[in-house]
DNA sequence: ATGCGTGCTCGACAGGTCGTAGTACTACGC
DNA sequence: GCGTAGTACTACGACCTGTCGAGCACGCAT
């Protein structure tokens, strides 16, 4: 999988704050602190299409773009993809184990336990 | 943190592999199947050096170059870095717990309870 | 049918990163 | 003093990303 750009991540953080899909339009105006040209979010929406994290379907003469996968699934295979890079995959599971503050230590031990009970 | 290309990566892993600091020339003996010019493993030892992911200290005239932290360290902190990017940390993690698979959610899981027991 | 607005597709350009390397300068040993 | 090893600086092409403009198509109101 390829990273995202700057303004890549912020429209999908938009798309994926979203319930409906939107179209380049809407997605422009949620964005409008930055002012940017139409058709600088269409092509970004265009970019993003094609790298597969939006589905795009007709409505009408405009497309509706809708994120491809959850945010959270998303980051879930960031987190693969880098412990994909080490040789000693249980050393670096380790390590992030150890790094993860209490609360969160606590989420991952619950998701792991009921895992553990299917 | 920023990412590494290709060339990059394979010298960091050279270097990792390593327990003593190397020369560029060293690295470059042991980066041989590319045949690179000394010169290229040079600019880029620097800029991985520039970049913080190596040390570098006199050794008569040429550098010694070693990395700066394990690859663990780096893994670990890539994977805490994609989870940043999400609003929801739980829903990440969990969501990362059930794709890991089999035998290293059992890593996880032990060293979770290490962390626990201290 | 004409023209305006909306939306699309294509092409483009600038700035940054990365792979790759040449050139020019320096210091050490023989 | 000269060759060699090693450095620093510069460069260049490819590719990615942010940012648009130009030009084309379609439908609605006049």
């Amino acid at each position: 999988m390829k990273g995202l750009g700057e303004l890549e991540r912020s429209i999908m953080d938009i798309l994926w704050a979203q319930s409906t899909a939107l179209t380049a339009r809407e997605v422009g105006r949620l964005i409008a602190d930055r002012d940017l040209a139409p058709t600088t979010v269409m092509t970004v929406l265009d970019r993003l299409t094609r790298k597969g994290f939006l589905h795009r379907t007709r409505d009408g003469r405009a497309w509706r773009y809708a994120p491809a996968a959850t945010r959270d699934a998303y980051v879930a295979e960031l987190m693969l993809e880098a412990l994909d890079m080490t040789g000693d995959r249980s050393a670096a599971l380790t390590r992030f184990a150890q790094a993860v503050s209490g609360p969160e230590a606590e989420i991952l031990r619950r998701a792991l336990t009921e895992l553990e009970d299917e």
